[in-house]
Order: structure tokens, then C-alpha cells, then sequence
RNA sequence: GUGACUGUAGCUCAGCAUGGUUAGAGCCCCAGAUUGUGGAUCUGGAUGUCGCGGGUUCAAAUCCCGUCAGUCACCCCA
């Protein structure tokens, strides 16, 4: 049986194949995103994975199924497998942030899917850092925000040479275009062709702004100039005095794909410029108040980070750690004559949290010594024939014999 | 949805152009021996619908068509 398509296996260390992905790694990955969110403030929350497909079509219009994994349940239900986190927390603080003190600041990792023919850094399904706060309009919140999206991706082991957020305002394009004439019924179109800016030829792009009434040097001198706007200024100048100065820059190239984006919005991409977006977001403040019928309305900001693409740069850039199975004691057991005894040991060292192997069978010492070395274990524990135990320290090479309580008691204190 | 390239053992690959005994190697895994203790060495063993289906042929891993999957790019990007 193959796995479907765009879809994977996580496989313990050592992976298997080349391309295989690490359960290992994406532990570590999701251990590193839950430790720094929290260290931020940030609560964990989660929603369903199936959801209603009118969450998504009610405001995104029928289009966007043709990307959705979606079918009709047993119930004749129409579902969707969730694309994004948005509309799930939309609906969650819409109906409860009355029962929480704002600003309300969330992360959570959830697996999302969508329907497409995989690429590199895109498959069906992947897993994404989100975190969002809302009731928050000052620019301040912004730079926390991204201050935490640096920080995430500093605890992975990746610094200001790896990768940098650029950083760019919704706000800034609309002045620029309402400055130059820009009429409302023309907004949609001129901030798709910012946003293909870098991946259109020129010539193209400068017959498209004209056709709207816009001059591409005028556009490129811009982008070029990078001049912050006000509330831009703000957001660097609290990242600079957390010294995160050196992970940002402004980059009006940036203007992000989706239409609800609002103020500043960002992305972070690798400084080499061999992989897709490591994470993006921005300011969504009207977001809420559409998503609940214009019941509740909360100022709004988050990033999305996924798995996939930050996996590919940690590999590359070899930022991941070396990953084993953390064995703490491999018993011995030269004489099965001892196996009793051996189990006892190995109980009494469970209870005291370690992480302990043995030979579920009778196998050569040898054998049994190999296989601690294979796991890299941190010591071999061996019930002698007067009842002490050989303890010997893998590493270090060093051995020593002490009775079996002095043992546990020292691998209990050890924690 | 479109296009290009790829598909042989658990893994990495050879064999394919020019069809021809029983499809190979290394690694991994398992067993035994040896070494008298730091992942060594030796011997043996297991695992293949040659992605799948059809066609051409006396004969197909090899040539042709289709299909599925993978990789990459386009479209799109939450």
C-alpha cells in the first residue's frame, strides 16, 4: 500500500532513505516553536481538522475549492480537510474573547491541507506554526510579533546570515497609490502586480501599471528608497532595541497574496534565496469583524510558519541536531541466571525516570554491549555474581562497580 | 489543471543504446564463527509482480502505447 499523494511517513533516526522525513526532527521542530511561543506569552489552542467547506467558501468565494481537499462525508455533509488555521480561531475568538483579557495571544500546530500537484517546499498536507493576538492596534505589537517570529527561528540555530524578515506595509502601497490617483475600483489589481514585481519579466509588468496609470520607475525608485513609514518606524526601532536589527529590512516588495491583509505585513526568507517563504503575515484588522457577521470587531495580527520549507533550510544549512533514542542505561545480562535481578534493576530505574534497554532474549555480551553503543547509550549497567553492579560509562570509558541501591540512587540524582 | 525528467532488492545503484541462459553489486538486516570488549574481521542466509496494464516479438528490465507514482517548473499560494 502507497501512501497518497503529497502526503508523509515520519520515521525514527536513522531515516531510512535520503528523502525520508524525521519524527525526531519534527519533534524537536514543534518542541523549539511551543517552547518560544510560550516563552512569549502565547497560549496553545487547536480546532478540528474537518471542517464545514462554507467556512472557507463563505468568504473566499467558490474558487478556492478547486485547492481544498474536500468531500462529502457519510452524512452527506460537504467537509474540507482545514487549508488554514484563520478561520477555525476567527470563529473560536469571535465567539469567546469576551472570557479573555486582551490582548489575546495564540499559537497553535496544526496539520493543514490542500489539493495540489506537490513541488518542492508545497505538499498536501504540512504542519504550521501559527500565532495570532488580537485587541491590539498599537505598531508595538507588530514588532512582538515579529520579535517572536525571529526568535523561533534563532532557537532552531539559524542567524542573521541564514535568513532575514522583510518587512513591508499594506498602508504604505495605498498611500503610494492614492498619492498618484489611484482609485479604489484599481486597488486589487495594482497590488497584484506589485506582488508579482519580482517574478515578471519588466517589460510586462510596466504594461500592466501603465494600463492602471502608474509608472514602473516610479515604482521601482519606491522600493528602492525603503523609506519606513511611521508605524514602520516604530516596529524597527523596538526590534532594534531588542538587538533583532540585523534579521530585518524594509522591503516594500513584499505585499503578501491575500486580499484581508491590512497594515504592515511581513515575510522571512532565506539569505541565500534557494527556498520559498519560511513564514509570512501581517495585520488583518478587519478579518474578525467579517468572519463574525460584524458581531465581534478585534484588531488582528499573525504569521504562518511551515514545516516543510524550514525543514529543507535546517537540513541544508545542517542546523539540526544529531538525533538518538536517548537511552540512559542498557542492562547487561551476562547470565540469564540474573535476568530477575536485572529486570528489577531495570524497573527501579524506570520509576526514576530513565530511559532504560535491555536484551529482551538471551543473546552474547558482545552482542548485547554492541547494541549499547549502537543506541548510544550513556552507560551499561551489569548485575554481577555477588549482586553489585559494572556500571561503565560509554563515553568516558570509565567503570566503576557500586551496589545496586547506590546505583539507582545515583542515576536518580542525576536528573 | 499544463509541461519536462525519472521509476530495477529495505537503501544507493549497475544492467537498457544494439531484446536472448536462472537479473547483479555494495550497504542494511538475520544467523554462525572469530576477535577476549569500543561499533573490527570472516562465512553463510533472507528479501525482486524490474511501478502497474496493454502491445510488438519465437523471446521484453531492455522497444512502443497507456496509466500510476516521484522530482522539478508553471498555475496558485492560506
Amino acid at each position: 500500500m502507497e501512501r497518497l499523494p503529497g502526503f508523509r511517513d515520519f520515521y525514527p533516526e536513522p531515516l531510512p532513505s535520503k528523502d525520508a522525513w524525521s519524527a525526531d526532527a519534527r519533534s524537536y521542530l514543534f518542541d523549539q516553536w511551543r517552547a518560544v511561543a510560550r516563552r512569549y506569552g502565547f497560549r496553545e489552542y487547536d480546532g478540528p481538522p474537518l471542517e464545514p467547506l462554507e467556512l472557507y467558501t463563505a468568504k473566499s468565494g467558490d474558487e478556492i475549492v478547486g485547492q481544498l481537499y474536500n468531500f462529502s462525508d457519510k452524512g452527506e455533509r460537504a467537509v474540507a480537510m482545514r487549508p488554514e488555521m484563520t478561520p477555525t480561531l476567527a470563529r473560536m475568538i469571535a465567539g469567546h474573547q469576551r472570557n479573555y483579557p486582551k490582548p489575546i495571544k495564540w499559537f497553535a500546530i496544526p496539520q493543514l491541507f490542500r489539493y495540489e500537484r506537490q513541488q518542492k517546499g508545497r505538499l498536501r498536507e504540512h504542519f504550521q506554526l501559527n500565532a495570532d493576538v488580537f485587541g491590539e492596534k498599537d505598531p508595538s505589537v507588530d514588532a512582538e510579533l515579529i520579535a517572536l517570529l525571529i526568535d523561533t527561528l534563532r532557537a532552531l540555530g539559524l542567524t542573521d546570515e541564514d535568513f532575514v524578515v522583510r518587512l513591508s506595509s499594506r498602508n504604505a502601497w495605498q498611500e503610494f497609490f492614492v498619492q498618484r490617483g489611484g482609485t479604489p475600483d484599481r486597488a486589487y489589481a495594482f497590488f497584484q502586480v506589485i506582488d508579482k514585481l519580482e517574478r515578471e519579466q519588466e517589460a510586462e509588468s510596466a504594461r500592466l501599471l501603465q494600463a492602471l496609470g502608474f509608472a514602473l520607475p516610479d515604482v521601482q525608485e519606491f522600493i528602492r528608497a525603503a523609506t519606513p513609514t511611521e508605524e514602520l518606524g516604530l516596529i524597527l526601532s523596538q526590534l532594534s532595541a531588542r538587538g533583532l536589527s540585523p534579521y530585518v529590512k524594509v522591503d516594500y516588495n513584499v505585499i503578501r497574496g491575500l486580499a484581508y491583509y491590512t497594515g504592515p505585513v511581513f515575510e522571512a526568507f532565506d539569505r541565500r534565496g534557494e527556498f520559498r517563504a519560511i513564514a509570512g503575515g501581517g495585520r488583518y484588522d478587519n478579518l474578525v469583524k467579517v468572519l463574525s457577521g460584524g458581531k465581534v470587531d478585534l484588531p488582528a495580527l499573525g504569521f504562518g510558519m511551515g514545516d516543510v520549507v524550514l525543514m529543507e533550510l535546517l537540513r541544508a544549512r545542517a542546523r539540526l541536531p544529531e538525533f538518538t533514542a536517548g537511552i540512559d542505561v542498557v542492562c547487561l545480562i551476562e547470565d540469564e541466571a540474573r535476568r530477575p535481578q536485572t529486570l528489577r534493576l531495570a524497573q527501579r530505574l524506570r520509576d526514576a525516570g530513565r530511559a532504560v534497554e535491555f536484551s529482551l532474549t538471551a543473546a552474547k555480551p558482545d552482542k548485547q554491549f554492541k547494541r549499547a553503543l549502537e543506541l548510544k547509550a550513556r552507560c551499561t549497567a551489569q548485575i554481577e555474581p555477588d549482586g553489585s553492579v559494572r556500571v561503565r560509562e560509554l563515553k568516558a570509558r570509565d567503570e566503576r562497580r557500586l551496589s545496586v541501591d547506590e546505583f539507582v540512587q545515583s542515576m536518580t540524582q542525576a536528573r
